[in-house]
DNA sequence: AGCACGCCGACT
DNA sequence: GTCGGCGTGCTC
């Protein structure tokens, strides 16, 4: 009902949602007309009053009349001003906020909130600039597997065209993914692929995983569409995420390029989403709710259906599954389109040679000094820091493993027991290796800052730097150190997986691992995975750009897989046999996975909340399979635990886990919403709860 | 999440 | 007699 022209300043109420855990709305009442005649309020949002605090409330629908209330009305309040001229989300995206809550187990408010830059004014200050000046159309000719796979991903444009307002109608959308290693050209695939959503008057959305180690990827994208691209990246202030926001909205904008929270970019015709590096774990957020964009992305695909498409040289071992059971179609780029070729790989075996003189093997010592003596330059590849208190047999490098987990024991050294960190079991640690019954054993590994002090003592004459998260933080880190290294500034580049993702360094000869290990040792059951990728990473940049380079992993344990494998380029076996591992342990994609941690300051209460849930969800485990016996959907659910996560203490919180592993995610998800409705849970007590977690520390 | 209301122990 | 513990319940 239209209210009547005279009327002076009529009342209409909003429906709001607020970033508060509670999964309700909250009315309020608006004067209508305030601003421009009839401000259309939906998407906008408005300062309130919640319990006597100013929030911020996102207004999701408005009513003319009063809509029946569930309080008395008394208690109704009036907005205290709309913050936005123009709304800055859509129903859709509040459809959206309203799956993440259910599936990840916040409210929709905390959802909707995580969602929206949090700007408040359209900052006219351009963030991001690039050199997208002149939108230079250096669209390369594709190869003949190249171009099969942009026909037969946009192929699928004509099945979610006409419906751009997706209401309801679940499409099925058709999953691609781009499987070839570096340099095979998968950026201009998708790069033709977005072209083609663009030629029909619609939007794509490009995801790269952190946009500081993915700028060359970011500006070849805003090269080839100039002022069409939205760059969404986290050097934006929240005016300017705001800015790029509403050029999204306005189709301003018609390719958006972002790391993970740019899944959340309002883009009305949106007819494509690409997904680069599909296996990098930056796609899942660290912090409530703890979503993962590839996750959101499909919902969405799903929903709207259009083609989601993603890519990797080395993908994770869920979404190989899904090529090979043919939920995902597989696109196979072979060619190596530079040229180049697989350079020579060398392991050395560390528990052969010893560790007495350092991290650093004769072999590879003797290959830096050659390649330092020839003018070259050298990169050594630290992967990830290590455990310091793993079980390990310096003779034959054997580890400890829980009979149950699969997973490295880690020493406590208190209780001087052996613990499992998934399940709580423990075990006497032995005075001999149980494989080789060597004495020499203990609970050793290496520190990143340990090898940098020896390769500068090593090599005092050497330019050496290192690379890691800390060294990017300061803006323009990694592209300076890296330019530096082209430059040939820098002999000795020390880095994290950043040097992974490095780029043509015509100078580079020698790739060296030092320690091929590290990842394996943690408690954690990608730890393969993440091992297997990085090398195959390393050894895939190497042979693209240094014909005549060289690449030396040094393990104790050549022969594990993860490790063995990638050195031989044996890529089907690898996933295979993880594949074969996963579904014996029962763990994804076999399995669906929820963690739960209990931190806080008091260890006792940590212990007590963490045990008292793991009684609760045992109990409605029990409940819902004596109920009804014949269905399988909770009885399916597991709950290991609790025990203490693996990094038992952070920033003086102690942290307590569960884990839950259940055949179907949603009989899981539905058990943990009713655990958080019933829990009570003190206020010294937080709980994180994280559906299919990529990290179990 | 906050913050108030509410019902049982040791203190000026 | 009061001050204060934090259990439980609500927030438009």
């Amino acid at each position: 009902m239209k209210a009547k022209p005279d009327t002076p300043a009529p009342t209409v109420y909003v429906e709001t949602m607020l970033n508060v855990p509670v999964d309700k709305t909250f009315f309020y009442a608006a004067s209508k007309g305030k601003k421009p005649a009839d401000e259309p309020l939906e998407g906008k949002r408005a300062a309130v009053l919640f319990r006597n605090r100013r929030m911020t409330a996102f207004i999701t629908a408005v009513y003319e009349e009063l809509p029946p209330l569930d309080f008395p009305k008394e208690k109704l309040l009036f907005i205290e001003r709309v913050v936005d001229d123009e709304p800055v989300f859509t129903r859709e995206q509040v459809e959206l906020a309203r799956w993440i809550a259910r599936y990840y187990i916040t409210s929709a408010g905390e959802a909707l909130a995580a969602m929206i830059p949090s700007g408040r004014r359209d900052s006219r200050i351009a963030g991001f600039s690039l050199e997208s000046g002149e939108s230079g159309f250096e669209k390369k000719t594709l190869s003949e597997e190249q171009a099969r796979s942009v026909r037969e991903i946009t192929a699928d444009f004509s099945c979610g065209a006409g419906s751009a307002s997706g209401e309801g109608g679940e499409n099925r959308a058709r999953i691609h993914y781009l499987y070839g290693v570096t340099g095979s050209g998968k950026t201009e695939v998708f790069l033709q692929a977005a072209e083609a959503a663009l030629a029909l008057g619609k939007s794509a959305l490009y995801l790269v995983p952190e946009i500081a180690l993915t700028f060359q990827t970011v500006a070849a994208v805003s090269r080839r569409f100039g002022e069409k691209v939205a760059v969404l990246h986290s050097g934006l202030t929240p005016s300017q995420r705001i800015r790029e926001w509403r050029r999204c909205l306005s189709k301003e904008a018609r390719v958006v390029v972002g790391a993970r929270s740019a899944v959340f970019a309002p883009i009305p015709d949106l007819a494509l989403i690409i997904i680069d590096e599909e296996h990098d774990a930056s796609y899942k957020s660290g912090s409530s709710p703890r979503y993962h964009a590839r996750q959101v992305a499909l919902r969405i695909a799903q929903t709207r259906g259009i083609p989601l498409v993603m890519g990797s040289a080395t993908p994770s071992v869920e979404a190989w599954h899904l090529m090979s059971t043919g939920a995902v179609v597989r696109h196979e780029l072979t060619a190596r389109l530079a040229g180049g070729a697989q350079p020579e790989i060398k392991t050395v075996n560390l528990s052969a040679v010893g560790t007495a003189n350092g991290s650093l093997s004769n072999t590879l010592k003797k290959e830096i000094e050659q390649t330092l003596a020839e003018k070259r330059q050298v990169i050594l590849f630290l992967n990830r820091r290590g455990f310091t208190h793993i079980f390990r047999c310096n003779t034959c490098g054997f580890e400890l493993s829980c009979k149950n987990c699969s997973v490295p024991l880690t020493f406590h050294k208190k209780e001087n027991r052996l613990r499992c960190h998934y399940c709580g079991w423990t075990s006497e640690p032995p005075h001999e290796c149980p494989e080789c019954a060597s004495l020499d054993v203990g609970y050793c590994g290496f520190g990143t800052e340990y090898i940098e002090s020896e390769v500068r003592a090593k090599f005092p004459h050497a330019r050496v730097e290192r690379l890691d998260t800390d060294s990017v933080k300061e803006k323009g880190g990694l592209e300076e150190t890296l330019n530096a290294f082209r430059r040939g500034d820098i002999d000795i580049l020390l880095g994290t997986q950043m040097v992974a993702k490095g780029l043509n360094f015509p100078r580079l000869k020698l790739v060296g691992v030092v320690l091929a290990d590290t990842g394996l040792s943690m408690p954690d059951f990608r730890s393969a995975e993440r091992c297997f990728g990085l090398i195959t990473q390393v050894a895939g940049r190497a042979g693209r750009f240094f014909p005549d380079g060289k690449v030396i992993v040094q393990s104790f344990k050549p022969d594990r897989a993860a490790i063995a494998l990638s050195c031989a380029s044996r890529v089907e076996e690898f996933y295979a046999l993880e594949l074969a591992e996963r579904k014996l342990l029962g763990f994804p994609p076999f399995s669906r996975l929820a963690r739960l941690v209990f931190r806080s300051a008091s260890q006792a209460a940590a212990e007590e909340a963490c045990q008292k849930a793991g009684a609760w969800l045992t109990n409605a485990v029990k409940n819902a399979a004596a109920q009804n016996s014949g269905s399988p959907t909770r009885r399916a659910v597991e709950i290991l635990g609790p025990a203490e996560c693996p990094l038992s203490k952070i920033a003086a919180n102690y942290r307590m886990q569960l884990l839950l592993k259940a055949s179907r995610v949603r009989a899981m998800q539905e058990m943990l919403a009713e655990y958080v409705r019933a829990a009570k849970l003190p206020a010294e007590v937080h709980l994180e709860i994280d559906i299919d977690p990529v990290t179990l520390l």
